[in-house]
DNA sequence: AGCTGTACCTGCAGGC
DNA sequence: TGCCTGCAGGTACAGC
């Protein structure tokens, strides 16, 4: 499901929730997701909910913490004393009971709440890690540097003047860039004029500029409308995020450039849709 | 080194 | 209505 914005959803409505709350026991629904030792994690308190990458990090107070990758179709729903009312939701397929058939790890928390793991696909995983081991984990390892943290112009423009392949695979490359998916690298893209199919090379410096600014635009535009909920993310409570009612070009094939008025086209690069408009991405 | 295709899963939309 | 195909926000790995 998320990218960069709607992890960053999450992490905020964790933060707010599950901060203080002490796990009292993991329920371990389907073996594959939950990678790690449970007993490191019972009875430690959660001090605090970080982000790398696509990644959350929950946080421990002894030597140990929780790395989630939430991947195409994952969930983190909190339930408990924190939340006065169950929200409505809309969009998630499953519907509103909790737990249901796709709820495949279950962390039993103090004060009567509970948090799920949802996950329709089951690619997404739940690891305990050694804090000081995280980072030669094997995603953690390689992962490039980050929008809003340590992506620099100046490393954008050299990542991208160095590679030939088409411009949009290089935002989507974690190894080379921490955060950006499918759907944003068609935004930022669009925003910036510039055509995904582009050799990255022949980017100009002053193309670098836009597209270095579309980025953090689009992506600041997914946090503040709460992420993107076209197919299935919720945020910490369950809930939808709007940012799919604001795509100028994901999803809109045969539809209108808002721009300039011709067809979107879709195309595949990498194997992933690609959408843009052939006239005002150049 | 770096690219491409495929695998991992399940549900759903669209075509016939 | 129902079957079949392709597609979905992401990575990891095999093979060239």
């Amino acid at each position: 499901m998320p990218e960069l914005p709607e992890v960053e959803t999450i992490r905020l409505g964790l933060q707010k929730y599950l901060v203080g709350h002490t796990i009292l026991d993991v329920d371990i629904r389907m073996a594959k997701i939950f990678q790690g030792e449970k007993k490191n994690v019972i009875g430690a308190k959660i001090t605090d909910i970080k982000r790398i990458g696509k990644v959350l990090i929950v946080e421990l107070n002894n030597e140990f913490l929780i790395a989630i990758h939430l991947k195409l179709t994952g969930q983190l729903i909190y339930r408990g004393e924190r939340v006065s009312r169950v929200p409505r939701v809309s969009r998630v397929k499953i519907g509103g009971e909790l737990p249901n058939k796709f709820t495949h790890v279950i962390f039993h928390l103090d004060r009567n709440s509970v948090l799920y793991y949802n996950d329709m696909r089951k690619f997404g995983w739940i690891r305990i890690v050694e804090n000081s081991k995280l980072k030669m984990q094997s995603f953690f390892k390689d992962l490039g540097p980050e929008p809003f943290k340590d992506l620099t112009f100046s490393k954008f423009i050299k990542i991208v003047q160095s590679s030939k392949t088409p411009i949009k695979l290089v935002l989507m490359d974690q190894k080379k860039i921490g955060g950006i998916g499918n759907i944003y690298a068609n935004e930022a893209l669009f925003d910036a004029g510039i055509d995904p199919r582009r050799p990255a090379k022949q980017i100009s410096e002053e193309e670098a500029k836009k597209l270095y600014s579309s980025i953090l635009k689009v992506l600041k535009n997914g946090i503040k409308y709460g992420g993107s909920s076209d197919v299935n993310f919720v945020n910490a409570l369950g809930e939808d995020g709007s940012y799919q009612e604001h795509f100028l070009v994901y999803g809109r094939k045969g539809e209108k450039c808002r721009r300039c008025g011709l067809v979107i086209k879709k195309i595949k690069l990498g194997g992933r849709g690609t959408y843009f408009c052939p006239a005002c991405q150049r």
